[in-house]
DNA sequence: GATTTTACATACAGTCCGGACGGTATCCGT
DNA sequence: ACGGATACCGTCCGGACTGTATGTAAAATC
């Protein structure tokens, strides 16, 4: 028996799964249960762990809560920017683009997960806090893709961007409220508007051949929460 | 003693302001203390009744927070047709129009209770039934009052509400984010762009002098609650 | 290899919520 | 005026949740 079936994991390895399983259930369950529905016995369950092993990560709930979302910001983050990746430099890119978003993010049951938080934030400083700095990283990604693949025409560089910001909240609001809305039809036609209004006051840049900027690396928290 | 202090009040005028008294509560606690934090109990206590009022009238949570939800849309819904009787016809009637809209309806604390409504009725279908009949009516008082004010240009019809739609949608995105941004004058510029985008496709109608239809008075409802 | 630190598990304590229930006051039809 | 219906009150109970305290195995440190 010189190898154990079980090979032996160091404590950071042993850590970062343990934190990765808690994330990863917390954020279905903030999806699927909601903030209040997700109760720390049945985050644990659902990840298949002890009530022990979170406590030891996290102290509080507050905490699983600021890292969950945390940890969802930079999914969000990084989906963010490989969706901005793959749009190819074709006639409709602000179509596609718009589609992309709704398909790949806000469409999605992860970002239920963030209204759920959001709504929370309205109630918890902390985590209204955290929240507003990664958002603005965030913001960060698209920021310089849009300069890059499109350019105003009767506007200025400051309404191109904000079209997009005005953009983002509209997907916000539409997502929070499409369950109540009737089908898929009738969102994408409300997209197309936005996408003819924007194309009034910009348009793609020719000849754009290359991805936009690779957007940096979420850099890796140090401190865990406050003390 | 021929007349007592304290009138005599029939049934009838008993349970109304009860219930009037319940639903105030329960919308203040929602916008306040958010769906989770809206019990029972606090409900009560801030509405100054007993426990066994609340419970006569309202057999479980559930009710109280559609009849709460019910009673939110009615006021809603009134004051939007406020809002649209008192627009004058002014050039930038369109710029009024969005800034009133914002001002006294998404950016106002009753509105926060709408926003706990919306994310709990992810998880609650009668509520999500509820809600959505309703704001059909709700959505019901801007549409005429849109073709009254506005007439398209380079657009069609269906755009013009389509863009006011996008509005409603917009405006929500805000409401429920805004609390993560910076300031006032932020929110205006946003609501400014979207004012001048929506001038590329419509504009006031000359000569407006009449206010737009009066809405219809919401029916009251007769059965109280799916029994 | 002994000891200290870290990771995880289980049991418990205190709190609070929602609903049920028994009782009292007020009103209404007759 | 009187009996039933309606409105209202205060309390109790089962359950669930969060945080804590204590115990055990594994890994790191020396």
């Amino acid at each position: 028996m010189t190898d154990l079936p079980r090979p032996r994991r160091t404590q950071a390895e042993r850590s970062d799964l343990m934190r990765k399983r808690l994330l990863e259930a917390t954020l279905q369950s903030l999806a699927e249960d909601g903030y209040a529905g997700s109760t720390l016995s049945s985050i644990v369950r659902r990840a298949g762990v002890s009530r022990g092993a979170q406590v030891h990560h996290y102290p509080n709930k507050q905490a699983l809560m600021l890292d969950a979302a945390e940890d969802l910001l930079r999914r969000t983050y990084r989906q963010l920017g490989e969706m901005l990746l793959s749009i190819k430099d074709e006639d409709d890119r602000l179509a596609r683009l718009v589609d992309a978003a709704w398909d790949q993010v806000f469409s999605t049951p992860l970002f239920n997960a963030y209204s759920e938080l959001l709504i929370a934030s309205l109630r918890d400083p902390d985590l209204a806090e955290a929240l507003k700095a990664r958002l603005k990283r965030v913001q960060g990604v698209y920021a310089p893709a849009v300069e890059h693949y499109f350019e105003p025409i009767n506007a200025s560089k400051a309404d191109l961007h904000a079209m997009f910001v005005q953009l983002s909240f509209f997907l916000v609001g539409l997502a929070t409220q499409a369950h109540l809305m009737n089908d898929r039809a009738w969102v994408q036609s409300h997209l197309g508007l936005w996408v003819r209004q924007a194309a009034l006051i910009m348009r793609a840049r020719k000849g754009v051949r290359q991805p936009p900027p690779r957007p940096e690396a979420w850099p890796r928290k140090d401190d865990t929460v406050d003390r």
